[in-house]
DNA sequence: ACAAAAGTGTTCGTAGTACACCCATGG
DNA sequence: CCATGGGTGTACTACGAACACTTTTGT
C-alpha cells in the first residue's frame, strides 16, 4: 500500500446487522431465534438478521430489522461487536455488525409477527446457528453481563410491575449464579430506584411479593450511581 | 423488504479500520495523528487507518495498517466501535470498524516510520480532526477507562521496567483523577503481578524509585482477580 | 398449625480512605 | 541538614457475605 492508494481501488462488502435478542419468562434467560428466510442455509436457525440499506446507519437498519421480525419498536439495542472474517459468510464476502436486544417477552406476546417462524429458547439450551452465529451469542452474552453488572439495562426485559424475587431471578441467570435474598434486596432498595407498589404478587407464595416499579425519573439521573451488585466484577470481559 | 429479497440486491460498502493509538510519555497521556495522505481532505489530521481488503478480517487489517504507518509489529489492538452513519465520509459510503491501540512510546521512537507524518498529541489537546474522528477518540477514551478499570492493559503503554510514581501517575491521567499513594502502591503490590527490581529510578527524587517489571507468567492466569483500582467503576459507560 | 416463600436483623471480616509518619539522599 | 519525593503504619469506616430469625397466609 502506498500513500497515493486510491479509494476506488478498494474492495466493497456487504454489510449486514444481526441481533441476539435477549428475553426473560420469569425463569429462564432466552433468546428469539428465527427460521432463515433465504439461501443459503435457508431454513436453519438464525440469529434476527438483514442487510444495511445504502442510506441507513447500522443502527438505523437493526431497529427496522428487529420491526419488521418482531413488530416492536423502541426496543433497547447495543451495538457490541463487527464479525468481519473472511470465512464468515460461504457465499459472499459479508461484514456484520452485530447488536444485543432487550425486550419485555410479554410484549412481544403481543404483537408477535406470524410472518416469520421464530421461537424462544434457553440461553443454555439453543439450537445450532448458521454461520458464525453461535460466536456471536457467546460474546453477547458477555456483553450483556458486563454491561449489566454497573447499570440498570436488565430492568428492559421485565414488565412495568416486577417483584424482588423475580428481579432476582432475572439477574442470578444473567450471572449464572445465585445472590442471598437478604442482601440483594436490601442492595437494590438502598438505590433507591425502586417505587414500592400497593399490590402483591401471589402466585409464588402465600404471602405474597410487592410489586416495585422501576423510577424512571430518577433513572437517568442515576446512572452512575447504580448497584455493584456482581459479586467480582473483574472476570467478565 | 419481503422473505424473498436476495444477496444480489444488497448495496455494498467500503469498509475501514481506523484506530486511536494511545501512548504515554511519562507525563501525559496521548494520541498518535498523522496527515492523511488521500484525498478528500488530504493533508488534515486524521487517525491512523485504511481499508479492509478482500481476504482480510479487520483485525488482521487494523494490524496491517499500523505496522505500515508506525513499522511496529505485534501491538495491543482492541475493536470498539463501528461507525456507520450515511454522512460520515463525504466522498463514499465507508462504515469505519474502529479500533484502539495501547502502544509504548519510547518502542515507537525506535522504528518510527518516517514516510508518514505522524504525531503525538496530549489527549486533552488535540487538532481537530476529519470526518467523525474526533467522536471516535472520545468514545475510544470511555472504553479504554472501562477497560483499564478491572484489567492490565495499561502495562502496554509503558516500558518493561518502570516504577510506581509511573504507574500511578498514568492511571491518575487515564481516569483523570488522583490516587493517594500510599493506597495505590498497596492495592498494586497487593495482586502480587509486580515483581520490584534491584535498581532505582533516581531521576524523580534523590531516594530513588525502585523499578518493577510485570510478572508475565502469572499476568494471564491472574487476568481475574485483578484490582479494583477505580474508586467508582460505574458511570464509566 | 404448618409449610413455604418474603422479608428483617445481626454479626463478622475485609477492603477502601485518609492521613500521619519515617526513609533516603542530592544539593 | 533540610527539602523532596518515596514508601510504611495505622485508625476509622463502610460494605458485603453469611445466616439466623420473623412475618404472612393458603391449605
Amino acid at each position: 500500500m502506498t500513500k497515493e492508494k486510491r479509494y476506488q481501488k478498494i474492495t466493497k462488502f456487504t454489510v449486514a446487522v444481526d441481533c441476539i435478542v435477549f428475553g426473560f419468562d420469569g425463569t429462564r434467560l432466552k433468546i428469539l431465534l428465527i427460521k432463515r428466510g433465504l439461501e443459503p442455509e435457508k431454513g436453519k436457525w438464525s440469529l434476527m438478521g438483514g442487510f444495511v440499506n445504502e442510506d441507513e446507519s447500522a443502527d438505523i437498519a437493526a431497529n427496522r430489522i428487529l420491526k419488521t421480525l418482531t413488530g416492536l419498536e423502541g426496543i433497547y439495542l447495543e451495538q457490541f461487536h463487527t464479525f468481519s472474517s473472511p470465512e464468515r459468510d460461504p457465499v459472499q464476502r459479508t461484514v456484520s455488525i452485530a447488536y444485543f436486544a432487550l425486550i419485555d417477552i410479554n410484549k412481544y406476546k403481543e404483537s408477535i409477527n406470524t410472518d416469520f417462524e421464530a421461537e424462544w429458547f434457553p440461553i443454555k439450551e439453543f439450537p445450532h446457528l448458521i454461520f458464525d452465529h453461535n460466536e456471536m451469542v457467546l460474546l453477547a452474552q458477555k456483553k450483556l453481563q458486563y454491561k449489566a453488572a454497573s447499570h440498570t439495562i436488565l430492568f428492559e426485559l421485565l414488565p412495568d410491575k416486577f417483584t424482588l424475587p423475580l428481579l432476582q431471578s432475572l439477574f442470578e441467570d444473567v450471572f449464572n449464579t445465585s445472590f442471598d435474598k437478604g442482601n440483594f434486596s436490601r442492595k437494590m432498595l438502598s438505590t433507591k430506584l425502586l417505587i414500592k407498589q400497593k399490590e402483591k404478587d401471589k402466585s409464588n407464595s402465600k404471602k405474597g411479593a410487592y410489586y416495585y416499579k422501576l423510577d424512571k425519573k430518577h433513572y437517568e439521573d442515576n446512572l452512575h450511581k447504580i448497584l455493584k451488585l456482581i459479586p467480582n466484577p473483574n472476570n467478565l470481559l
